[in-house]
DNA sequence: AGCACGCCGACT
DNA sequence: GTCGGCGTGCTC
């Protein structure tokens, strides 16, 4: 009996699933998991079979137009899966399905314009009677054989929007419109590769034994082996040896040709050579066990290891994952960004070789699709990528690992707005795997689930190897003050730098620049105002002079005199990178300085060229924003100079202190690589904050310690205490955008007051950018334990949603957010 | 997200 | 009077 009926999810922000009926031909492809080309609104796009029906209420329901997949693309634990998404993170499934799926694969039908011959002959004639426009866009679409509308509108010069010039061309019969449906990314898929049979070790030989006799064969031989054991073909042939020689080192038996998944890392990192490595330490072996434990008996678990880089957290990883694959399962390895860890790349290809997929931003989609098909039929076993690795569609899996656990990445900043160490979690859960989190700086919300238990802790202690703990030397900004005229340095800091580079050590220079907001702050007392409620930096409105709370919406009037010491001396906000580089460059005269941050990275490669001048000594400082506190080890820094520690500490955000934290700390350990102590010199005005204070001690407990006490005193509490829900009302007209926020708060408080305990409802408040061009943002926050944040919004968004709401307002939902800005 | 329908100002 | 701009609402 055949389903009539099929529950269709588009890709799309609209919620609910659509309903369609299959014709009697497709009846038996159309399987639960497989996409859907289908009919909506005058386009067509994929869609994804989530269900059958056997009747529907609906009416005018249309026939899908053709099953895209031979098979489902998804089974029934990814379905589930990426509903769980989409109802915790309160985002289409349409959406959370297509985002776990490689991008590009998805049909979608687009308007296309061409020429027509009418129109070429116009052309040729001189294009009489034409506007400058149209004639822009008859000599655009005569170079090509066809446009996207958008596209050919846009290369003529035509505003956006603009259909008129088009309609009048299409009237004169100059163009035609057509449509045209993009297929879906096929490739081949494989590719011949050359592999050696024999060890690295006897290569190296044979090349040597080859030698002049045989240069082609060597050189081949080198080749592959450069290449990590395994070449393309093609890639031999593109340096001029012809197939014959290939064949000769078969013959000879140290070679062979295969076909392979064409799925490889392209940036040469594969390396060989067995690294030497001592036993595993007491620490390493109590985390492997019980790993393997769980491992070995099919059973969910988080394993939470802490320590510091170095602290030989990866060769846990890796045994893990070796845990995993004795029992016959596969990995997936999450990184927060795979440029950063190059390591990680080369240590899962040396210990697992060719059963590791490699997920990179290098990859093109047919590559992406490629290395997917190639991860569900099998193929790959491990895989290591960023976030949305995590619905990697590998087979049976036994191991999830999430690398520094702590980082922001891996929150999708739009929707779905996913946490993948989370939705890495419930993954596991589903599966019977074991989630591995590592971190030296964990979240607050992870170490707190390891000390009570949910999580197993395993503490790594600093590595054997490394050198003594740099020195933490912290400037007291009130007493000192800066001496320059950019305000950005005192004379310690100079100090120490004049030091460092005399002696010929390099000099990383951070500065915190992601604070946008302006604050004020007193530079006699170092008091800054924060709100009462909610334990937050009060934010400086210069529109109507006043201090705001961005949280619940206090307000006051901004100070003219520091409220605790009665000081006139206040500042405004804090210089930036651009700045602090000019006050170096006249410091410094002769230092090779580079600065670094997103205005000078934003060209492609600038971001390596400048890690790398700096990592080989070409350049004596180094300044820039977070970027220089993730990656790359420079053994060369004798001297870290945080030029002011407080932006971060000052964001209206309750996480602020914790990220400040991890992020001294982490900066910090940028110096001191090459064995000798280093030196970090943090610039403050906060010298008594305690996360100042104990990142200068360089200790996580005391911090956690600390922090948990801040987060459970406020009020009902913060996360992880509590759960919160914002929702950004988003629109041009500021008096509807506070109306619509308004209405949906009132909402939620009716639903509040119903619920037991009710969760709290905070706002309508401006959000920290209020506007943001030209668009106005309201934010209300909703704050409660476990589920009920959730819960109260789901139901409010869903009957809002039928509700009349002031035109031009859209709602920006974001489920336990990592910020509120 | 597209894409169409529908309602108000400057021109043939 | 139309053309053409942009807001509002729907898509099985």
């Amino acid at each position: 009996m055949s389903p009539l009926y099929l529950d269709v999810a588009v890709p799309l922000p609209v919620y609910g699933t659509y309903t369609y009926s299959v014709p009697g031909d497709l009846e038996v492809r159309a399987e639960v998991g497989t996409r859907v080309l289908v009919p909506f609104g005058r386009r067509k796009l994929t869609g994804f079979v989530v269900g059958h029906a056997g009747t529907t209420e609906v009416e005018g329901v249309k026939d899908i137009i053709d099953v895209l997949d031979v098979g489902p693309v998804l089974d029934r634990r990814m379905l589930d899966l990426t509903k769980w998404v989409a109802d915790y993170y309160l985002a289409p499934w349409g959406e959370v399905l297509k985002s776990a799926l490689p991008p590009g694969i998805n049909m979608e039908s687009r308007r296309c314009v061409r020429l027509t011959g009418g129109g070429r002959t116009a052309l040729n004639e001189g294009a009489p009677g034409l506007t400058g426009r149209q004639r822009a866009l008859l000599e655009e679409l005569a170079d090509r054989d066809s446009a996207t509308v958008a596209t050919a509108l846009r290369a003529a010069g035509v505003p956006r929007g603009s259909h008129s010039e088009l309609d009048s061309m299409v009237r004169k019969g100059y163009v035609e419109l057509f449509e045209e449906l993009r297929p879906p990314r096929t490739s081949g898929g494989r590719e011949s590769v050359v592999r050696l049979t024999i060890e690295p070790g006897e290569a190296a030989s044979l090349v040597e034994e080859l030698g002049s006799r045989a240069p082609r064969q060597a050189q081949v031989v080198s080749l592959v082996l450069a290449a990590g054991g395994e070449a393309p073909v093609a890639e031999i042939a593109r340096q001029g040896l012809s197939s014959s020689v290939v064949r000769r080192l078969c013959e000879r038996g140290v070679a062979e040709k295969a076909t392979v998944e064409k799925a490889r890392l392209s940036t040469g990192l594969e390396g060989w050579g067995l690294r030497e490595e001592g036993p595993l330490t007491a620490e390493q072996k109590t985390a492997l066990d019980r790993i393997r434990e769980r491992v070995d008996g099919k059973e969910f678990g988080v394993v939470l290891l802490h320590g510091v880089t170095g602290s030989g957290k990866t060769r846990v990883y890796s045994e893990a994952v070796a845990a995993a694959r004795e029992t016959g399962r596969g990995a997936i390895i999450l990184v927060p960004e795979i440029a950063l860890t190059p390591q990680m790349v080369v240590r899962m290809r040396m210990d697992f070789g060719d059963e590791v997929a490699v997920i990179h931003s290098g990859l093109s989609l047919t590559e992406r699709y490629d290395t997917w098909r190639a991860v569900k039929a099998g193929t790959f076993r491990i895989v290591v990528g960023p976030r949305s690795a995590v619905f990697a569609p590998v087979r049976d899996l036994g191991v999830i690992v999430v690398d520094e656990e702590h980082e922001s990445t891996y929150k999708q900043s739009e929707s779905p707005r996913y946490h993948a160490r989370d939705v890495a979690i419930m993954r596991a859960r589903n599966e019977a795997a074991v989630v591995v989190l590592g971190s030296a700086t964990p979240s607050l919300e992870s170490y707190l689930n390891a000390r009570d238990g949910k999580y197993d802790l395993v503490e790594l202690p600093e590595r054997i190897d490394s050198g003594p703990l740099p020195d933490v030397e912290i400037v007291d900004m009130r007493d000192e003050g800066a001496v320059d005229p950019e305000g950005a340095f005192s004379q310690r800091l100079i100090d120490s730098v004049s030091e460092t580079l005399e002696a010929e050590k390099q000099v990383i220079l951070f500065l915190n620049r992601r604070g946008f907001a302006s604050f004020i702050q007193c530079t006699k007392c170092g008091h800054s105002e924060r709100c009462p409620d909610c334990n937050v930096s009060l934010t400086y409105h210069a529109s109507d002079r006043t201090m705001r709370c961005h949280y619940c919406g206090t307000t006051r009037p901004a100070p003219s005199k520091c409220p605790e010491c009665a000081s006139i001396d206040l500042r405004f906000g804090a210089p930036g990178t651009q700045r602090v580089e000019k006050a170096v460059r006249a410091i410094f005269p002769d230092a090779v300085v580079e600065r670094m941050d997103v205005d000078t990275t934003s060209r492609h490669g600038s971001h390596w060229r400048i890690l790398k001048d700096f990592a080989e000594g070409r350049t004596d400082v180094l300044l820039g924003t977070q970027m220089i506190a993730k990656g790359l080890d420079f053994p060369g820094v004798g001297l870290v100079g945080v030029i002011s520690a407080d932006v971060g500490l000052n964001l209206p955000d309750f996480r602020s202190a914790e990220r400040t934290f991890q992020l001294l700390t982490q900066v910090a350990g940028r110096t001191g690589r090459g064995g000798e102590r280093g030196r970090v010199v943090v610039q403050t005005y906060l010298p008594e904050h305690y996360t100042v204070a104990l990142a200068k001690a360089q200790e996580f407990l005391p911090f956690f310690d600390r922090e948990v006490e801040e987060r459970e005193s406020v009020g009902i509490g913060y996360p992880p205490f509590t759960r919160l829900v914002s929702i950004v009302a988003k629109g041009r007209d500021e008096s509807h955008v506070i109306v619509a926020a308004s209405r949906l708060a009132s909402f939620l408080d009716d639903g509040a007051a119903k619920m037991e305990p009710g969760p709290e409802v905070l706002g309508p408040a401006p959000a920290p950018l209020e506007r943001i061009r030209g668009v106005y943002r309201w934010q209300v926050i909703v704050r409660g334990k476990g589920g009920g944040a959730r819960a109260l919004v789901a139901a409010a968004l869903s009957q809002t949603r039928g509700l009349k709401l002031p035109a031009g307002v859209s709602f920006t939902v974001d489920v336990d957010p990592l910020d509120l800005l």
